[in-house]
DNA sequence: ATCACTGATTGCAAATCGCAAGCAGATTGC
DNA sequence: GCAATCTGCTTGCGATTTGCAATCAGTGAT
């Protein structure tokens, strides 16, 4: 029933958490591509998750505290979002994307985004992990002057087509 | 036969070559525990990996450029070491563990380790990295003043005995 | 009433997992 | 010389997990 940890190590932790071939892909989805919904997910996902692996994995994220889910009725969209824990991954994320980026083969199209986290470094990953909290946590928004992360990822993607 | 990677996205391709429960733990006790030999890398293994499992992952990392073999003969005990890919894991190893530091439950002991990797920051990191180059891919060795790192992840990790 | 959309579930074959045992070649101890 | 031990695995096997395709009940719009 309840599953205990192999051991007390935080990078094991972190592999009983996500690491498996598809939970991080998720949540990548959902946080640089705001799919907030089962099947945005579904049909957005450039790797072509099946439908009840992704089913398993959002209940399995939900569990493991990565995401929660605001549940709007029967037959209506219910919406995932991310939490603290999850935001907290966007330094992970930057560094497995730098890495893929310099040691694997990729695609112009979707090494955008890692190109730009590991140009602005922790200083952006900060930015983009306060946006992230308004967006998901309803954190009140900050004034601001310039485009967000957010706004400059997407004119990266768009460019990069 | 050649399988081919599900998108060329940085993320998808670092999961693809690291993304799943063993590998990356494999990884941990090479970097970090100096575990070059299979029953080294089986019978100290925190979280007791089975031996099928440990040759598969191995022969996968290899493949994958992530670890070399350097064979000494039959009934002589190969030798696994690091790569440049691999080494340059150090960053996202020291990510992952400060977010299983502050997000999962971890025990003292085994935690030092990612609290000085996350204490001593980038700087750190790549002193960490050239320390490896040296024992991994037989780089000369630099002067050096104070402790290496490798020296001062050995006494923590004693003094949290 | 019909159609599409909601978030899934079910069936099934194939692959993978994890445990235990076994194996051939080489070294060590006496 | 001969047994014990060590080397890096391999094999068998039952249980679990994966991935694909089809399906499903509930809701809303026409």
């Amino acid at each position: 029933m309840g599953e205990s940890a192999r051991s007390g190590c935080p990078i094991n932790a972190a592999v009983e958490a996500f690491g498996d071939s598809w939970s991080l892909l998720v949540l990548r989805d959902v946080m640089f591509g705001d799919r907030r919904h089962f099947r945005e997910l579904l049909a957005g996902s450039e790797e072509g998750i099946a439908s009840n692996i992704l089913a398993d994995r959002l209940k399995r994220l939900v569990k493991a505290g990565l995401l929660t889910r605001e549940d709007a009725g029967p037959g209506r969209r219910a919406a995932y979002s991310l939490t603290e824990a999850s935001i907290r991954l966007v330094p992970v994320f930057a560094q497995l994307g730098e890495w893929g980026l310099r040691h694997r083969p990729t695609t112009r199209r979707l090494r955008v985004r890692a190109e730009l986290l590991a140009a602005g470094g922790p200083q952006l990953w900060e930015e983009f992990m306060a946006e992230l909290r308004v967006v998901h946590l309803g954190e009140p928004a900050p004034e601001r002057d310039g485009p967000s992360v957010m706004e400059r990822l997407a004119a990266a993607y768009a460019a990069a087509l």
